[in-house]
Parts: structure tokens; sequence; C-alpha cells
DNA sequence: TACGATTATTGGAACGTTCCAATTCAGAAA
DNA sequence: TTTCTGAATTGGAACGTTCCAATAATCGTA
């Protein structure tokens, strides 16, 4: 007869030991397979915890270790494939190291995030691995200095926070998109989409800026529009820089989901995207290779960001004494049809 | 002076106590606002736990209460946006209940699904959502029987495991997209991907043989063809239709990614979807709607039976003699561009 | 046979919390 | 003043584990 669901809580460790005829210490030991016990011993040990349906406590025994092998991945926006993607990583790398990740999703909300954060912690987690919400402050981030939990940020950097980072090379890549604009040609360039508090936002806007000052490019401010980093969002920025009367020939897009929202505003206003204007995003998620044209990026490969933040996070675990250390991913120019140079190499080969 | 990281372990209700001046039994009530304390004394104490940077040890607590308020949200493929936005809905119905939300992905690893759910189930979460890996047996989930951590099977349906299950109205939506295509007019319609060995490949399948049937349509066993779940094996599966003899006129896909997999395989033929051949999936993805031709497809809503899932969840957590009880979720035909269904509408018109 | 030297096993004291029963306190009523 | 009452506070016993020091069993060897 099944035993009646949680009838009188879970099994312990001394109903094992009652019910093999050894002592709590011993099977404690063949739990932790620290000292030595006889094979049989131990045999007739498992045998009757699986027969019990024994789960350990993980609480109980933090209570003595206090080494919980559990990490927190506190994400912002898991509808993100870029995120998504960037978990990936991570796991994969914890996974070899004996640890497992609990995430948690924060959808920008720093409330919440304060909330999944006390949780971890409270959990006794080693670590987390934070991709910050939008308003995160600094001072949200206090207890590091006090805390046995080690922290590391990634994706977006947090000014201010002395801690390890993992970000992207946001800037650099910016600046290579928008330096092969200019050299196919484009004067007017546009920047859109992002809010301007977006410290991630600044960083590719900074690179923008670079390459166009490098190139000798006059920035037009009417051409920097901000909006929220949705397709909607490009939308709304693309149509309101088409409809100015001196229209750019070329935008840069904060990602490339608002690259996509700009691509259909600008058919919408019965532009041929990589014909008649050219559109770029950033970040390279699986989207930007299927929509039509496919849309020329920059990829900064998630899963190795994750796999990055993870290892380091890890080593700081191991050594909490160790310096606050950064990784800088790199971001790659990724060439496809929506700026126009595939149409361009064409026409000059025939 | 900041303490030096993690100096002396953490700081324990005891001390604060003793900073505070009173016992640890206040200090404890003020932590589970149970009795009745002083407004000035509550004051004195958070202030105190404040300073020192107190964090709550959830484990010693459940050691007399086991009540954590989190949840376990196992995902087979966290790559897959359909899980992602599943993920959401759980989230968002948990955290209106005060619970929270630990997610792992097992990538489709039957072993590494066991691992998340043991360590789930040791740090004393009341419930578990699970979205089964590939070949997830029953005998791997016998644990609900005995075990005081609630457990609920989504999207993946698991036969001979009688738990509570949230799934999609797989076999109707199926038959409601064939329909469709038969009502273009089709003939000879073909059935490509996923392996033969997922329930919820033979769940469509099966609304594809019903509608079939019901049609008066033969079924050609030649144009059922399985493959990987991927992209890639929908390129294969389609190449191999399209290099029969007596190729079919329209293809239904195991889900959104293998149609988009097929489309491709499709052009690289020279067939123009939606007019030389109809191609149709299963799922609704962003993706679906933005390639190009769209992608006629069947929505079954992530978020609303991620939603419906947690609050069955705690439904069961706060009564665990409750009945297993299993919710379908609806499966709506969307018509987009790929079936041709416009193509002929404009025919028609003009 | 007796002796160390391992190897196996064990009871009890932590760990940080909650809960219970008991105590103290403050103010109102007598 | 004393008595009563309810509010505020408290010590100590759990909870399920690990660890330590101590004991028991086993074995090879003198």
């Amino acid at each position: 007869m099944p035993q009646p669901k949680g009838s009188k809580g879970r099994v312990t460790i001394i109903e094992i030991a009652d019910a093999a005829g050894v002592s709590k210490s011993t099977v404690s030991l063949v739990l932790t397979g620290r000292g030595s016990v006889k094979p049989e011993t131990r045999q007739q040990v498992l045998q009757v915890m699986d027969r019990l349906g024994y789960v350990y406590n993980r609480g109980a025994a933090n209570l003595r270790n206090a080494q919980s092998r559990i990490v927190g991945l506190v994400l912002n926006d898991l509808s993100n494939p870029f995120f998504a993607e960037f978990a990936i990583g991570v796991e994969k790398v914890l996974q070899m190291a004996g640890y497992v990740a609990f995430m948690a999703n924060t959808a920008e909300s720093v409330v919440r995030q304060e909330q999944v954060m006390r949780m971890m912690r409270e959990h006794g987690a080693g670590g987390i691995i934070l991709c910050p919400a939008l308003d995160t402050r600094p001072e949200h981030l206090d207890w590091v200095r006090v805390a046995d939990t080690a922290l590391l940020v990634a994706i977006r950097r947090l000014p201010g926070v002395n801690v390890s980072h993992v970000v992207p090379e946001n800037l650099a890549g910016a600046s290579r998109v928008t330096r092969h604009l200019v050299n196919l040609g484009h004067e007017r360039i546009a920047f859109l989409g992002g809010m301007h508090s977006m410290v991630v936002r600044q960083e590719r806007h900074g690179g923008f800026l670079a390459a166009m000052e490098a190139a000798g490019r006059a920035v037009d401010p009417a051409l920097n529009l901000e909006s929220m980093p949705t397709r909607d969002g490009g939308f709304g920025a693309m149509s309101a820089v088409l409809s100015l009367a001196d229209r750019p020939t070329a935008v840069v897009c904060y990602n490339d989901v608002v690259a996509i929202g700009a691509m259909l505003a600008a058919a919408r206003h019965g532009l041929v995207v990589g014909r008649d204007i050219a559109v770029v995003g950033f970040d390279d998620t699986s989207e930007a290779r299927h929509v039509s044209p496919a849309l020329t990026t920059v990829a900064v490969d998630p899963v190795g960001l994750g796999e990055r933040a993870a290892a380091l996070l890890l080593k700081q675990i191991n050594d909490p004494a160790i310096e606050p250390e950064s990784f800088i991913g790199p971001a790659n120019l990724v060439i496809r049809e929506s700026c126009g140079a595939y149409q361009r190499a064409l026409a000059a080969a025939g």
C-alpha cells in the first residue's frame, strides 16, 4: 500500500539508521562518502534509503556546512532569446563543476530582482550571476561587501559597482558596423532605439559616434532617437525618422529587435530595405538570420559570454579574496542583406 | 571599515539579539511577524539587522517549518522561445502568490533532469512543474507517490504517470490545420518532422490522420517522415520528400522550427512556398510571424499554459489530497501566407 | 595469544531557526 | 495598595544533518 502522501513529514537519516540497524552517523558517512564504511553496510543503507524514499535535507546539512553548490542566475528578460542562450552557456560550465544553476526572471523589475536575490542568498547560494534590471542602482548591491555570496554582473555593465563583469564589446562592435555603412558610401546615418539611460545604449551609441567622427561624417542630433527596446519601439522610431524632410540613407539600431521593427516600418513606407535604405542591428539573435532581408548585425556569442561568466564566478567562489575582474567579449560584424552590401557587390559583378 | 568578506560565517539571529539587547525569540518574532512585539523593539531589531547585514537562513527555518514557498520549474529546452514564454506565464502567477520559481534547464537530458529535480526536492521545493525531457520514463517519477513535493507535468503528456497535466490541444490543432489544407484543395499532403517516439508527435500526427480520414483523403505512408525537431531536420525531411517521384502539394510540419527548415529546402528546390507548395507549422512562435512568407500555423498560447500550470500546482500544494487534474489548452489556426490561402483569395478577387 | 594498527562504527554536541510554555511587564480595575 | 489582564518577552527543546572524539571490530604479526 502506497504511503499516504506527506503523511509524517519527510523520512530522516535516523529512520534510515533504525531500519538498517546502524547509527545515524554511519548513514551520514555513506551519504557524504567521507569516512570509510564497509561495502556491505553501505549497500544495505543505500537499499533502505531507496525503499523508504529518502530525500536528503540540504537545509539541515548546510547548517553545518554552508557549502550548497548552487548558484543563482538572475535574468532581466527571459523572453529575449539572447538571455536564454546566455543561460545555456552558464549552465554548461556550472554543470561540469558539479553546481546547479537556479534561474529567475525579473522582467526588468528591480523589486523582483531584490526579492529573488534575497531568496537565493537565504537558500545559501554560493554565488549569483546578475543580468541587472534596467534601473538597478549601485546601492541595491551593497550586500556584496559583507556577504559570503559571490556576485558577478553580466551583459549590462553597472558603473560604480566594484565586482567582476562579463560584457560584450559594445563600443567596438557599434563602431565596426557603423564603419561598414560608411564604407558603403552612406552620409546621413541615424541611430535608433534604446533609452538614453541604458548603459548599453550609451556604449553602442558611443561606438557609433566614434566611427562617424573618425570618418569625418556629420552627426545630426535629429537622427538620434530613443525608443523602447522592442519591435514596436523600433517601428515607431523608424516611422519618425522617415517622416523627416531630410531622411537618413542608413540606420544603426540599438539591437536586432529594434532593427526588425525598423525594417517593418521602412517596408510600410514603401522602401525596400537593402536597396532604398540600409538597416543594421546588434546581437545576432536567431531572428536576424531569418527575417527578410536577412539582417546585417553584430554577433556577440551569448553562449560564450555565459561560459565565461560561470567560470569567473566559480573562481571567485573558490577564492573569495580574489580581486574583481572583467571580461569583454568580442563583437564581430556579420554582413547579410539589410545593409545593401550584397546587392552592391552583385551590381558591381554583373 | 568594511567587514572582511565571509569573515566568521553568516550573521545569526543570536548575534542580532545580543546587539539589540533582546532575546533570540524576540528577533524570531519580528522576523516572522507572528507574535506581538512592541513597535520600538521591532524597529530597533530591524535596524540592527540592517546594520550587521543579516540574511535569513531559510534552511534552518525549514527545519521546523518545511514550508519553503519555492517551486521548481524544469524546462527541457530553454533555447526554444516557446518554453521561455511558458516560464513567463508560470512566474507571473507564482509571484502573485508569494512564491518564487527556480528554473533549471535539462537540455533534453534525463540524467540532468533527475539531478535538478532531486536538488529541488532537497531544497524543500513545495512543488515542481516539469516539462519532461524526451525519454523520460514513468519510473523516473515514482517518487511522487511518497513525496511531499507536488508534481505537475506540462507541455508533453507523460502516459502512465498519474499526476496533473497541462498540455495544448495537439490533436485538435493538427486536425484544424490539416482540414484547412484540404479545404484549399490539396490531395497529397505530407507530415514532416519530429521523432515517432515523441508523444507530442503522436498526438499531432493523430490529428493529421483524423482530418485526412474525415475528408476521405488517402494517406501515403511514404509521406510521413520523421526528423529531429530542428531547422536542419525540417530541411532534410523536406528535401527527401521533394525528391520523390510523386511530390506532395502540401506539408504539415511537426512544429514551426521544422516548418521553417522545410521552407528553406523548398526554396532551395526552386519552389515558391505558398504558390508551388503549401507549408504549415505548429506553435506560433514569434519566428513564424517574421519569416517570409509568413508561416501559417497553430497558436497555443504558451503564456496561458504557464499560468494554468502554476495555478494548478499551487492548488495542489495547498491541498495535497486533491486528485490529479488535467487542462487542455486551446490550439487555434493562424492563417498567414505559407499555405497559399491568401494568394488564392487575391486571385479569386482579381 | 596478545598486541598494535587499521578500519568501522557510534553517541553527543553543534548549526540557526521556530515554537511552546513560562515569565515579566504595564496599565486598569478593585 | 493589590489584583487582574493582556501584551511583551524569554529560555529551552526541537528540527535533520555533520563532525569530533571515542569506542568496537578486524586483521596481520610478533
